[in-house]
DNA sequence: GAAGCTTCTGTGAACGTGCACAGTAACGCC
DNA sequence: GGCGTTACTGTGCACGTTCACAGAAGCTTC
């Protein structure tokens, strides 16, 4: 049981293929009747165009790929993805492109990637979340094909456009909630100083401490719940007499929480502790964590919008940056 | 610069297209010599082969669609989805495959699905997370292409082939640990009745504590955290004498968490909770939970190796069940 | 030395589509 | 009634690959 061929379904309407298919591609020359015998035809049929025979001639794949270039453990953490994925795979189907996943954790990843990639076998690229000094994008970004990030990528701010929260936005509404509140000796624990949110958060934080965000009330840590609980501890060794402290994401936050409630200090009474991203970890702490809120949503259909206008041969695009929102529980 | 095809290799190496396929696809004559020509002349190149002409003649696209089918908006807060999809990506890629990604959330993307599926644009399916009578289980089966799933489908298990958690023994696993503690009034927190973890780990409760587990001890939630926190304060009030509850899913557990710490219940001194995922919310909640562990990357490579036996060829494949695991905390 | 293998190579056809082009009919306009 | 314009249709070709087939060359076997 072969599969229905353009021929068929231009034998069942009567007419040729050359019709057919410019009834498939929107063209505006097809006649009242030829239209409905064509429909009618092709459900009849059950007709799917091939997409791979249209490729041949077309040179376009109808597919975009998705590059997850963090390391292969930490994936999916961030509950980013998973927006980006849903609003990315329901914005690209509304154009009839189809969403193709590909890793660039290690360098046979990438490798791969980039063979995928310059073989034509995608015609846009969507980049995820890479740190500082990734040779990946150095390739794709040169490589003439649309690409795309979303959140900012260190260092190629220029060559891959991208969509983003205002990072530092987000970090002095915090910072500056704090301070309205009283709190005198502020500290933050950062995410790692190679990614876009690692070093903006401390940037805004910086900002509005100015002179008092001193290295004494800063410790690093790499996104993890256990390097939230390391850094918290090492802060308060340094410096016991904190009340706030700004950490940079809410797993992180979860961690600092342990470690003051090991070292007996009350949240909120003592320290004021305040997070960021508005993950599903921020409700399920105790206290439920203060934190920011990144447009996700937002984020993600801008990264869209972004890659469709290259898509549709725009030469340039400006980046797009989001406002953040300082969410109030019970942690600050 | 137009792409190199496989004709310029051919002439770069100074043989016939024929050869240069056969070395491609791993046909075994092919010389010595024609051999180290050909990858030089490919290296040099920087040929790449193009899958459209291939798919327009093999009738094989190079792809396996992964279709989720939750609702849109509780996507991806299983900790499952992205081992699998991590997994998939892997293990595909090493048979030159690619995962397409979609969404059937509502009746329009299901017929999307459909359409593509059939279409013959993807060689095999991936199903994960279907709900008992999901319509699209029905067709895919039936479809002829190689379908599996990652978790049982219920009311399916017999037309598609999945590899998945041992939901029952996990629960009895919990059960038996509280019983093994001397809990008495052992409650429960199921998950939705239309999933395969919300009935299977019920009924691995039930066999443990046979006619103990009566009604007034059992409260459903919908996987949710706020759903958890109902369940829990329903549960008290109706039996306040509980001394123990295994909660089906963690995030769900660390609403009941909130919920007896309201009602001023010291976990797990007055109340034991046992979760069950041991997903990141487990050693982020307060006291930190005592849960199962499911083979989340053992779920998903086996789930694939089905799908490779069936694109191979195989008729027919068992399903797959492995053991979960009980880790223990300090909430119970 | 003929016949039969094995190993290797080249060639034509086919896969299903879009596109450029040629062509036809109807219509309005002078 | 000739001419340009608009609306529509059919046809040949090209896209890059795999596959079946035919055939050549070298080796073994009788």
């Amino acid at each position: 049981m072969k599969r229905p061929t353009i021929h068929d379904v231009a034998a069942a309407a009567g007419v040729s293929r050359g019709t057919v298919s410019r009834l498939l591609n929107g063209d505006k020359y097809v006649s009242p009747a030829a239209r409905v015998a064509i429909e009618r035809a092709i459900s009849e049929t059950g007709y799917v165009v091939n997409r791979a025979a249209r490729s041949l001639v077309t040179q376009r794949t109808g597919s975009v790929a998705m590059v997850l270039s963090e390391p292969h453990e930490k994936l999916f953490e961030d509950p980013n993805y998973s927006t980006l994925i849903r609003v990315a795979i329901r914005m690209l189907a509304e154009r009839d492109l189809s969403l193709v996943m590909m890793l660039a954790g290690d360098e046979g990843d990438r490798e791969r990637v980039v063979r995928y990639v310059r073989g034509g076998h995608a015609d846009g690229v969507l980049l995820v979340s890479t740190h500082a000094g990734d040779p990946l994008v150095e390739t794709l970004g040169s490589g003439g094909l649309p690409a795309v990030s979303c959140g900012a990528v260190i260092g190629h701010e220029n060559v891959i456009p991208y969509a983003a929260a205002d990072e530092r936005l987000g970090a002095r509404q915090m910072t500056e909630y704090f301070v309205s509140r009283g709190r005198k000796r502020i500290a933050m624990i950062t995410g790692p100083m190679d990614t876009p949110g690692g070093i903006q958060r401390l940037e805004g934080f910086a900002e509005v401490l100015g002179r008092k965000a001193t290295q004494k009330l800063i410790a690093h840590g790499d996104w993890t719940q256990a390097s939230g609980e390391r850094a918290m501890t090492e802060l308060l060794a340094r410096s016991p007499d904190i009340d706030a402290v700004f950490v940079a994401s809410d797993l992180m936050a979860a961690g600092a929480l342990a470690a003051l409630r090991a070292a007996g200090r009350r949240v909120p009474d003592d320290v004021a502790v305040g997070g960021f991203d508005d993950s599903s970890v921020a409700v399920s702490t105790h206290p439920p964590l203060t934190t920011i809120r990144q447009p996700l949503a937002e984020m993600a259909q801008e990264t869209m919008r972004l890659l469709f206008a290259l898509l549709d041969g725009a030469a340039h695009v400006d980046p797009v940056i989001l406002p953040t929102e300082l969410v109030v529980r019970e942690s600050a």
